[in-house]
DNA sequence: ATTGGTGCAAAGGTTTTGCAAAAGT
DNA sequence: ACTTTTGCAAAACCTTTGCACCAAT
């Protein structure tokens, strides 16, 4: 059994295209068809819909359920590191989501195991705050 | 200007009545509906919708974004503390709900700011993982 | 009697699925 | 040619809203 061959379309390039200019935040499948639209590109919500699965199932993408409460959204995986190692911190002014992947991680999967008998998996896991620059611009008001 | 009157009704007796028994974990407005059925209420989804925002709105019990993507889970606050105040852990097993309300808590937050900028707001902040007792089930297998 | 609560039906929003047509290789 | 992608339409979910009727005080 081979692996599963991959066409290249208009779609695709431009999907992970917007995914990619938006490394730093997460989107859902509504801002991609807007980009799309923009793009003077006509792709159906539910090619969009697809590809995201597809790029889930791939890794190439993490998905997240939306602090809307309906539906989901998605951010390119960071390429060096497994998105289940880490946490991730959310802005909820701009968006922008953090990838807490540094030491403090251990301290506090040490502190969730010690003294809570809790074992982390980071994968879905989001915290909700604001941001160095929003925070600035929210006290320049 | 006076104070709302509150009707007590059954619905709303078995609704609290389920959230109480459950306050060690999520629901939704499904699970809920369902207890009502075998308590022999037959009370309308609407209704228990209607209710559950109002418990909201008097912060009787916080929202959650599920993380099965589509919808709400609710969860009866802890009395005494303000749920904004600290990070919720989730067992992604049983569904367990810790509320992280502990020293740790301003160590987090303080790493957050120092290193990150990071102003963290705890509502809605959940981390998932395994708790003792499932991970102990894990293990046995 | 008055105010608040409920059921019903409908609408809103997001995501998924099946199938036939279209496009990439 | 062969296989993957796509569009369309429909369905599946979950939640919200309007309105008329019912129930608690």
């Amino acid at each position: 059994m081979e692996a599963k061959q991959f066409y290249n379309t208009k779609a695709r390039k431009y999907i992970l295209e917007y995914l990619s200019q938006n490394r730093d935040t997460t989107v859902t499948a509504a801002d991609i068809s807007e980009y799309l639209d923009a793009c003077g590109l006509s792709v159906n919500l539910t090619t969009v819909y697809r590809y995201l699965s597809r790029l889930v199932k791939e890794r190439k993408i993490i998905k997240f359920s939306s602090e809307k409460g309906a539906g989901w959204v998605y951010q390119l995986s960071p390429d060096e590191k497994a998105c289940d190692e880490h946490i991730h911190v959310k802005c909820i002014n701009c968006g922008k989501l953090l990838h807490l992947d540094c030491g403090f991680m251990n301290d506090l999967k040490a502190h969730l195991a010690q003294k809570h008998g809790f074992c982390l998996k980071c994968s879905g896991s989001i915290l909700y705050g604001l941001c160095d620059e929003c925070n600035k611009k929210d006290r320049a008001k």
